[in-house]
DNA sequence: TCGAGTTAGTTTGATATCAAACTATCTCGA
DNA sequence: TCGAGATAGTTTGATATCAAACTAACTCGA
């Protein structure tokens, strides 16, 4: 991309694969956000409910950790799911600092009625590449996502 | 992830590397962030200096499909830099419709003495992968990228 | 048991983001 | 030349996002 840059061959490289695995995840979460939408949801609001729907309740501190947001953006979402009825919130009895999430009659019904069809829209986003491909670009994936510094390449984490 | 979700095979593992391709793309924009910050810019604003630097002075609808972001959006972020200096915009003559968006003596500086450390941060987060592995990411993101429906798997574009 | 440090969650203020409605400008054909 | 349709940009209203300051609740050691 920086075609002219002079930053080193090696620089380049790095660059120009980096904005590839940018655009490449934001090009296909782009074409999942109809779908998505279709449902009245935001990724984050569909995010927390599928976490919930597979997961079971969790805390909201937990739930911020699986969607990769802070916590009081956690508490933004929540609240707004929480007034659509879609889950519900308790103070945690054990512990009264946390907050257990859990999913309402009518969360659970959309997501159980939603999320058959994301994943269709994955797989098909996905088919453009072979099962061997998708299992390579995952590998990479996965290793680039644990960044330098990860101690052992293999087996860190799933 | 879904590791008991009733799909089939295949859809499991495309919303597996699906989640991989977007955590991996997350994180690392996550790491290089600090750096960004430090030149009290965002993401979105650093996005635009950098191209405006790289490739001199664009229209604001080009800015907007470089980053990937609405023209509604375009505005803010423009008129923010534009607030701090760092910008100028002219009406274009010949088409009064688009603005030219340039970087002014403080933008060119500003990024001048940025991009660098951002270049050098992404080369550090892509070095845990091989040349040979990068280029093999490149190649299955832009695969992904470009999406189903796109024709010709080779050559498409670049 | 008391207090320092830690952790979960909320609030605040600033920015970003989107979709949709809107204005201004241009193009092209009848 | 005029008007319909297209295009660039702005505005609006809602949500999301972050960092940082804050409250409430817990832990652990002296």
């Amino acid at each position: 991309m920086p075609s002219h840059y002079p930053g080193g061959v090696r620089e380049t490289l790095a660059l120009t694969t980096y904005i590839q695995l940018v655009r490449a995840a934001e090009s296909v979460s782009a074409r999942l956000l109809p779908g998505i939408a279709a449902a009245k949801l935001t990724e984050s609001r569909f995010g927390v409910l599928e976490a919930l729907h597979h997961l079971g309740p969790m805390h909201q501190c937990d739930l911020a950790e699986r969607i990769l947001t802070t916590s009081g953006n956690m508490t933004v979402v929540i609240r707004n799911l929480e007034r659509r009825g879609l889950v519900r919130r308790a103070r945690a009895n054990e512990d009264r600092r946390f907050i257990l999430v859990s999913l309402t009659a009518r969360g659970e019904a959309l997501i159980r009625r939603t999320f058959p069809k994301h994943a269709a829209a994955v797989l098909e986003q996905m088919t453009v590449l072979s099962d061997t491909e998708q299992r390579t670009l995952g590998r990479l994936c996965r290793r680039v996502g644990l960044g330098p510094g990860a101690r052992g390449t293999a087996l860190s984490r799933q």
